[in-house]
DNA sequence: GTCTATACTTTGATAGAC
DNA sequence: GTCTATCAAAGTATAGAC
């Protein structure tokens, strides 16, 4: 039994994440929820901007767990982000391009109107950031270069969310996947990469 | 001289950047833009999704001279890369985190949204992919190759631009840069890369 | 093409009874 | 905590004179 606090916050993540922040009307949230319009003042007194807030700090905290329920059981680092790329692909398939980041539309809208929305969704990627950071480092990848692969695996996912979802493709998932992929294994410790790709020795494609 | 069609144009242009398209309304644009208001629906009979859709499609036209006017007299592919990536990191910085991608905002707000308005963005993102990847062509990289760079690049570039704005550093647009110049690197024809990096040869960054 | 005025809807938010 | 009723403001869009 869900309270129904939870049920707007669940409404409201569904309807910002596709809908956006300023395209989605609180009337909207509650009704879906099937909660009584007074109770969204009731649980969130600060209206609209503090279920945002709360919407945007609860998905980054769900997305956060998806991270380790992908890497916790991959054989190694390598695999983890490849997975992470095909299972991200596969869920933009399967709900029609709808369901990509949970926050980066609002993270957009907000930037630049919002400074308490803005921050929260910073608090959000870089907890995200530490959280592969901290996976790359056990995977014997230096500090400084660990958080610069974290970084940069999550923004080329972000990116390929908005090639995808407007192109109404998974390619750009793919690719982008395939990129990063490449650049964490150039990053390991020699030991341990594993099998490779062969490398070009020689022969341009060019005549 | 400036037409007032032209006028609510870059307006609207402008406010849907920072602010995205449901957060904008038709008066701000027009009041911002010196235009009556009446004019609007005079030059877009369609209304704020026509103003919408002519506003993707200006903006994404420039971004893509843009690209022209960098990758032209850049001496090579990647230093042109590497300075598409600093020249937008210094944007950022310049405009407080407001001006980086003019559609990105859209593009989510509108993927699942609006049909006419998706495929405007998914026409300007083919058109940036064309152009760049036409570009890595003639720096002698396959067809197939040189599409996956440009899909891949762009990504980069639009997923850095999230997340700089949100945590308000450049540090993710340089980053991705750097990423983003390494590949198209290592996707040249040996002959033509130049001065590389030193390869990692053998030593463990852990004991 | 522009002006003024306005219709109509939806928005976010509140009051007060229960 | 939930109900009904309602608010003022902002949203998009239109009408008709000039």
């Amino acid at each position: 039994m869900t309270g129904t606090r939870d049920r707007i916050l669940d409404s409201g993540g569904e309807f910002f994440r596709r809908q956006g922040y300023a395209g989605t009307g609180v009337k909207q949230i509650v009704e879906a929820a099937s909660a009584p319009f007074a109770s969204l003042y009731h649980f969130f007194p600060g209206g609209k901007e503090q279920l945002g807030a709360e919407v945007i700090r609860r998905s980054g905290a769900m997305y956060l767990q998806l991270i380790d329920l992908i890497f916790t059981p991959a054989p190694d680092v390598v695999t983890a982000v490849s997975n992470f790329f095909n299972g991200a692909a596969e869920t933009l398939r399967q709900t029609d391009y709808a369901d990509a980041c949970p926050i980066a539309t609002i993270a957009l809208e907000v930037a630049s109107t919002s400074e308490p929305l803005r921050e929260a969704t910073a608090e959000v990627f870089e907890s995200w950031i530490s959280a592969a950071a901290q996976r790359f480092r056990e995977a014997g990848i230096s500090t400084r270069k660990a958080r610069e692969l974290a970084i940069y695996m999550i923004a080329a996912l972000e990116g390929a969310f908005v090639l995808s979802r407007a192109l109404r493709s998974t390619e750009p998932v793919k690719i982008a996947g395939a990129a990063a992929t490449d650049a964490v294994r150039a990053a390991l410790p020699e030991r341990r990469r594993g099998p490779q790709k062969r490398p070009r020795t020689g022969t341009s494609t060019r005549a």
